[in-house]
DNA sequence: CAAATCATGTCACGGTGTGACACATTTGAT
DNA sequence: ATCAAATGTGTCACACCGTGACATGATTTG
């Protein structure tokens, strides 16, 4: 409630958006830290402060969405099972998401910047991590299992996002929901088709 | 067959085997390209002619497996459909991977070592692309199909992997092709079940 | 108001990765 | 055998990344 946390909500902002301002107009590797402090008008070992690195700032660990998802008590209220209630979760969580208000352009970097994978993965990998944990931890699931789920879940989500992010490229206005429950089907029909 | 060739080929390897075996010793991030360059007795700038990073030295791009698995005709010799084909040849192709002199070291190293997963995602990265695109482009699959499969692939093969460096490293002797399959019907357990 | 806390800037440093140039070796042709 | 082109290596210079240490000024707390 001080200044201070005030000042630092705000510069957190801030950078980010002169990080997304930057990275459309001269892609992810031709923006250096240097530019980003200069925009901000702040000395490069303050943006570090804040930021572990250009890819922090760009895409800040959204944390609150993996403790979400990992947190989804599993309530196994239908009959499909942990992975569907999971899905289910990621398509609400994902509809939030495209409703932030960066969602959208860093969907569409997501497929001009090749640079962008390596931001998007990392913050995978952390999920993936999380989330198969704690599916061990609450023995829901044994080890391999748990890593399966997790991965899946992950790979549905990349999916779905990818797709977004293609027709929002491409000027197709598409509805999240929809395009979640698509990958969600397609996905049972890998298994249930063969 | 001239002496460039040979001699070119010698020093990837003894890079790649320096690489191995100081990270083996020092951890990843703690390992220079310094302390490679030095180790095989030539300059830092030819450490980075040859391998792009110490990443790219220490898991070459196993262009091979890719190709291979991407060029598997997908026969539709079973009624498993092309996932299913797809993980029969991970699973053969995984069984190769074994035997191979260095895939233990570097499995023990990605699990004790979190850095490394960096490495992996890498690689991965690409087979998807490839996978994927190759899919789409034999005009089998379309693009979010296409887009699954690569993904489910890659995730089985990413968690047998990762159960065999656990089992790895605990001292515990898997056999790769039941731990596979393992996977595989794990995988299928998790969308019949439900 | 005074002391403790915190944010920022500055400086220095080690590591990464690339371009440019000079020098030596290999290669292929005569 | 010899010469010219191609290739590999080392050296140097450079820009960028990320971190530790310290001084300074602002905020907070009493």
């Amino acid at each position: 409630m001080g200044i201070r946390e005030e000042r630092r909500a705000r510069m957190r902002r801030e950078i980010q958006g002169a990080t997304l301002d930057l990275v459309e107009k001269q892609g992810l590797d031709a923006t250096t830290i240097g530019d980003i402090a200069a925009r901000v008008g702040i000395s490069e070992r303050t943006v570090f402060r804040y930021y572990a690195s250009k890819e922090h700032a760009l895409m800040p660990g959204q944390q609150s969405l993996i403790d979400t998802l990992v947190g989804s008590e599993s309530a196994h209220s239908t009959s499909s099972g942990i992975l569907g209630d999971l899905l289910a979760v990621c398509r609400d969580l994902f509809a939030q998401e495209v409703e932030q208000s960066d969602f959208r352009r860093i969907s569409r970097l997501m497929v001009q910047e090749p640079a962008m994978t390596r931001v998007v993965v990392r913050q995978e990998r952390i999920l993936v991590e999380a989330l198969s944990a704690a599916l061990v931890g609450r023995g829901q699931l044994e080890s391999i299992q748990a890593l399966l789920v997790a991965e899946v879940v992950t790979a549905a989500w990349r999916v779905a996002w990818q797709s977004f992010a293609r027709n929002e490229v491409d000027g197709v206005d598409s509805d999240p929901v929809e395009l979640f429950e698509k990958t969600i089907c397609e996905l049972g029909k890998l298994f249930h088709e063969g």
